[in-house]
RNA sequence: CGGGAUGUAGUGUAACGGUUAACAUUCUCGCUUUGGGAGCGAGCGACUCCGGGUUCGAAUCCCGGCAUCCCGACCA
């Protein structure tokens, strides 16, 4: 992709109204475009990085058995009153719209409902267990108050997948793997280190639910971190977990962290609900064991931006960058130009700074953009020997010649 | 949803109740430049959020609305 070509530009100053680091330097550099407050369009740059994420988590999901659909916003407010989740008194963030006939539909905030009555669908035998399938799609939540840029928006992405298994073995043992899934896509997506399974309220069909929060001073949450094992607890139970759930230790570490993700044991909630039985060996009518997962992939992004960023951009892993490497010509047109096919031509994600600007202001935006591998074509460079690569997270750079360096990439 | 603050070119800021709303940047054109947002010159770009009111006169004061941000509450 050349620069000069790319529909999005970088700007110096972000919007006074965006505090949140996450939203002046995705803003600033042309990833997202804010419509209101708290809603967020993802341009040809962000939309790249969302994929991105979006295909990590698909890997991780897949890989424990779970299958892709899509279901959709608008929602039958029968289905909710199931539930008695379809008042306003109950659900306190619904957005609710109109048929012309003046039929109210809701749009979906979450899907517990809906999935477990189309289930009664496809499930009815043993056989037909366990399953589990899960989305990325887009929800909406009447948020009271937008806040911290694109990690608490009214209309955001969400991965959700939901289990149904015959028992509570069974659910267990699904559950268990889905921690490690979780594990695996914040490791990919690089903020494993800081991220910690973290024990918080369980409801009514296990004593917790485990989510996954990210140490941030941008985060909303309080968590109290348990050194030993790697394991948080949440503010909201810590009266009556005071110690570390896995080990004992009571030495806790109090921090800010924000929600990442969070799995969730719900028994028979919503399967008693909608009578989402099937029959077991005996012929006897059972009811499904339930457990929805979720994980935000724009706020993913947020994080990563929020965590990852230093003072002069932002710092994107690899795997999830909008491309591998940022070339930088410096006055050698021919050069550079053919460098630049060279690169296409193995395959390479490219952006190619071919903009008549200054030398300072591509190093600039380079930064801000925060692609991995920084590479410049110069006289200087050629002189000594072919290009100047550097790594976004590094900051020494070194010479090496154009034939090395595309071997090196592959 | 309670409390607070703020709305002025695309962006960031300025302007005592008093000319044609200023500056920087972006953008366009010309020339010069090319290792950290480079220089010179010329231009384009604003019903000062919307609606009322006070006044000879309102970006400025008052009222209402809307929007945005912050604190809190909420967060399935």
């Amino acid at each position: 992709m050349k620069q000069s070509k790319l529909f999005t530009k970088t700007r110096k100053e972000a919007p006074k109204d965006e505090v949140s680091k996450n939203a002046q330097l995705l803003i600033r550099g042309g990833f997202v475009n804010k419509e209101i407050a708290g809603v967020y369009s993802f341009l040809p740059l962000g939309l790249k990085v969302l994929e991105k994420i979006n295909n990590v988590i698909r890997k991780e999901m897949n890989a424990i058995g779970g299958q892709e659909l899509f279901m959709t916003v608008l929602q039958d407010q029968e289905v909710w009153k199931q539930t008695n989740r379809w008042s306003d008194e109950v659900v306190d963030n619904w957005f609710k719209t109109n048929l012309k006939n003046g039929t109210e539909l809701g749009m979906g905030f979450t899907h517990e409902e809906p999935i477990t009555k189309m289930m009664k669908n496809h499930i009815s035998s043993f056989k037909d267990l366990p399953i589990s399938v899960y989305q990325i799609q887009t929800k909406f939540r009447n948020e009271a108050r937008a806040k911290s840029g694109i990690m608490r928006g009214r209309e955001f992405f969400m991965k959700d997948l939901y289990s149904f298994s015959k028992n509570i073995d069974e659910h267990n043992e699904f559950y268990e793997k889905s921690k490690i899934a979780y594990k695996n896509i914040f490791n990919t997506v690089g903020i494993g280190d800081m991220t910690y399974m973290t024990f918080a309220s369980g409801g009514t069909f296990s004593k917790y639910s485990h989510e996954f929060q990210t140490l941030s001073s941008a985060g909303e949450d309080t968590i109290y971190v348990c050194d030993k094992c790697s394991v948080a607890i949440n503010d909201e139970i810590i009266e009556e977990q005071k110690s570390c759930p896995e080990c004992g230790n009571t030495e806790l570490r109090k921090e800010k962290a924000i929600e990442a993700g969070n799995i969730f044991s719900l028994g028979t909630k919503f399967s008693e609900a909608f009578d989402l039985t099937y029959k077991n060996e005996k012929g006897e009518e059972t009811l499904v064991i339930m457990g929805s997962y979720g994980i935000g992939p724009g706020r993913l992004m947020g994080i990563i931006v929020e965590t990852l960023s230093d003072e002069k951009g932002i710092v994107w892993p690899e795997i999830i960058a909008p491309f591998k490497v940022h070339l930088l010509n410096l006055g050698q047109d021919e050069k550079a130009e053919e460098f630049y096919e060279q690169l296409n031509k193995k395959g390479v994600e490219v952006l190619f700074d071919d903009r008549e600007v200054s030398a300072g202001e591509k190093f600039a935006d380079s930064d801000l953009l925060g692609i991995p591998y920084r590479v410049i074509i110069s006289e200087k460079s050629l002189a000594e020997g072919g290009v100047e690569v550097k790594k976004r997270n590094e900051t020494d750079s070194e010479i090496i010649s154009i034939d090395d360096f595309l071997n090196k990439l592959k």
